[in-house]
DNA sequence: CGCGGCTTTGATGTTCATCAAGTAAAGTGG
DNA sequence: CCACTTTACTTGATGAACATCAAAGCCGCG
């Protein structure tokens, strides 16, 4: 599947942006303004890459809307997969101030918008705004702590426990919801978690047999929250 | 072992520090005499905590000689080693910025010096200097990014691989040379790797048998380092 | 000197990866 | 739109990798 990236360059719309409260909020009109001329507006079908490892860092990149894989491939191939994330994170730029590449792709996992920054603007905004690079140095470290505090979760839990901590992952964080659509595939989630795929198909026909949750493709439903939380805690 | 923390006000000496080029460069004399003022220099002896999961953030850390571990501690009381490092990385930091307290603990594995800077000194610094802001947040990235990296490093490796790359983070990273002391228990090895230490033993066992390593106590001579980087590749 | 913690090794059992084979689903080309 | 191809999913069987348990030796420290 090869999709042509659709670049918008949208009318300015981010003195109204949902995220300018993000780490915007200190900029005065003039800025955002400048900010807003720069910018592009891109949307990513599902299953397209939005940056690959290696490629040069020139923009400033954060989710709009959609969900994102931050993630990278080993020289055997396989797929380590560091988090899964919605907006409100800045996955992309967790090296884009200290590296000229990026060092882990990011892929849309849904129909996603990325909202694109010359990456110059912002450091010039960071050079003479403290407070805008107050806020973005907290968004930062927030984007880099989840994803540490993620890996120590995953890595603490066997097998059943990984599984059910993804499941309320996916229902808490990410879909606010018991019943949600997987946006991902089994082999993803085990790239995840690092175990092998057969053994999350087979947690999750355990899962499925004890009646701890409901499958119907990749529909999931969780239909004991309780149990799925003590084995997420045992395991 | 309760040993009081040795607080030291020195005489100014941060204009000539070592350490001023990775983030200070930029101040200027005053602003380097104001934080000179302010700081305090902590020696901690090795075992010692330098802080702890929960306290309250108040400094901004950063290690000036030795070599520390980086670690939480879960529900059941087992320990997760996040990173081990020299100088020059601010791991105490990483959330500093986002949040009230400590969500790891810091502990020393050697004797070390750590420079304590109010932390919101450091702020205001950052909201005057656009130039500090922009060394930090670099910094700040890097630190983070190392974490992450490190952990994706392991995980992809199984036990005697994981292992193998270990001492190659130790020969290598930290102390540049193939015979050195491990600064680390086998148990603490265990636990920056996921393993059980039984096992962290018995491949220290095998590649002693293997005459890929001499061990005397913690003295550690890496013997055959084509072999090691071929299990740690291979692993 | 004796105690407790760290280390070591072996034996045993569990957990998980791997292999294989089959089914369902989804994309591809005529 | 249907046949074809590929990819994802599923399950069982097998073996490898690793955890756990237990017992003994070592070392440092009070």
């Amino acid at each position: 599947m090869v999709v042509v990236a659709n670049i918008q360059k949208r009318k300015c719309s981010c003195l109204s942006c949902d995220l300018r409260d993000l780490v915007f909020s200190n900029l005065d009109e003039d800025d955002i303004r400048r900010v807003c001329e720069a910018k592009d507006e891109i949307s990513y079908s599902k299953g397209e890459i939005i940056h690959g490892e290696g490629e040069e860092i020139r923009d400033f990149k954060y989710l709009k809307t959609g969900l994102v894989k931050l993630f990278r491939v080993t020289g055997e191939g396989d797929e380590q997969i560091i988090t899964i994330t919605r907006p409100y994170e800045f996955v992309s730029n967790i090296n884009a101030f200290h590296e000229e590449k990026y060092r882990y792709s990011l892929s849309a996992l849904e129909d996603s918008v990325v909202c694109c920054i010359k990456i110059d603007l912002i450091k010039n905004l960071i050079l003479k705004n403290g407070g805008f690079a107050l806020k973005l140095i907290a968004a930062l470290s927030k984007t880099s702590e989840n994803i540490i505090s993620l890996s120590l979760e995953i890595r603490k839990r066997n097998l059943a426990g990984r599984i059910a901590f993804v499941l309320l992952y996916f229902a808490g964080e990410i879909y606010h919801s018991r019943i949600f659509e997987l946006p991902v595939s089994r082999k993803e989630i085990a790239d995840l978690i690092s175990m092998s795929s057969a053994n999350v198909i087979r947690t999750f026909s355990e899962f499925r047999r004890d009646g701890i949750i409901k499958t119907t493709g990749r529909t999931i439903e969780i239909a004991d929250m309780n149990k799925l939380e003590v084995i997420s805690r045992r395991g």
